[in-house]
DNA sequence: ATGGTTTATTGCTCTAGAGCAATGTTTGGG
DNA sequence: CCCAAACATTGCTCTAGAGCAATAAACCAT
């Protein structure tokens, strides 16, 4: 079941099955029902996820009682509230599983010690801080440039399968507008 | 003239001026006057940057001409355009000095073989993503969630320094909103 | 299959903020 | 110190998209 995991390591830093054993007893795997929470607001984020099957789901909640999805993590995707993570700081994030998903689980003490001390968890670190930093600033743009219909088409461009996987709630709460517009926009496509 | 850049290091990392002279050749001293530009659309960013005097505004242009400013870089500050610098492609963005500037400069090569082999600038370098994950995630979600009036009480409590260095026309490029729009709401403050 | 709950669609109204134009104010180079 | 160019303010109009309400469709547990 680290299987995946062993993948993923050895594309980004090309170890061998042996230096990956050395820390994958590290992640643990764990289940999750449709709809389970890994990470309420206000908790502190303990943990990164790796999503080997199924779909996790990052959203907040702002005072208006709108949600604003951040990122959807599908398969062979780690996932956390990282600014909740880094900082030790109480999240504005939940975390929650949009089907059935089985992940992989790191906790912070073994996480920053193998950061520390391991070149190819280091590694990667950094490569999943540099794809957030960028994925983040994508979007930025994608809000600040484009209407409604271009983030529309963008999504369809660069994610179609999200359109299969998840509501239409999610997906307009993910590009920033309300489900009415995202319905008469794809009814006018 | 390093000096500044030292004592970074030293809160970051613990490192001792030995230490810190074995990389510090590596970072070179640029003078900027007002406006000038340390990096144009299309071009690759091959640089970081660490401003010991001035500040340093990274901006787009998007399709219909409007300037989207996403960081002032002010004293104490690493500033690139990470994107293009991470993965050697063309920036959507422009570095310009809005006021006289003075940069510590480090090139791409040295830059991540030092990332490879200094442990403290590896851990700079970390740093300098989680600080730009965690200032990109915020300002993602003040413009979400905020109205053009929040978002200025916002910079208001967090960046009031801003509005005694930079223009209107800036800052309200970095708010997202319409240099009219900024002036009525401070009319109105 | 069937009924009840959640989700999507669509007509209608309303508003925050964009954009233009005209006017006033600041700035810095000669 | 002065004047041109850049920058800021403000009245007015317009529009993308929010929000509500009513209806239709999809989903799920028994």
């Amino acid at each position: 079941m680290h299987h995946i995991l062993f993948q993923y390591f050895q594309e980004k830093t090309g170890i061998n099955e042996g230096q990956f054993q050395e820390f994958s007893p590290f992640f643990q795997l764990k289940q999750l029902r449709k709809n389970e929470f890994l990470l309420m607001e206000k908790e502190i984020c303990r943990s990164i996820y790796f999503v080997n099957q199924g779909c996790l789901r990052i959203y907040s909640i702002d005072t208006e009682g709108q949600e604003h999805t951040r990122y959807f993590a599908f398969e062979r995707k780690f996932a956390s509230a990282l600014t909740s993570f880094i900082q030790k700081s109480p999240s504005f994030e939940f975390i929650q599983a949009t089907e059935n998903t089985e992940v992989l689980v790191i906790n912070y003490d073994p996480f920053f010690r193998l950061v520390e001390h391991n070149s190819a968890v280091n590694k990667v670190y950094r490569n999943i801080l540099e794809n957030a930093y960028i994925t983040s600033q994508e979007r930025i743009y994608n809000f600040l440039e484009k209407n409604a219909l271009e983030k529309l088409h963008w999504l369809l461009e660069y994610q179609p399968d999200i359109f299969s996987r998840l509501s239409n709630q999610m997906i307009a709460s993910y590009l920033g507008i309300t489900p009415y517009t995202l319905s008469r926009l794809k009814a006018a496509l």
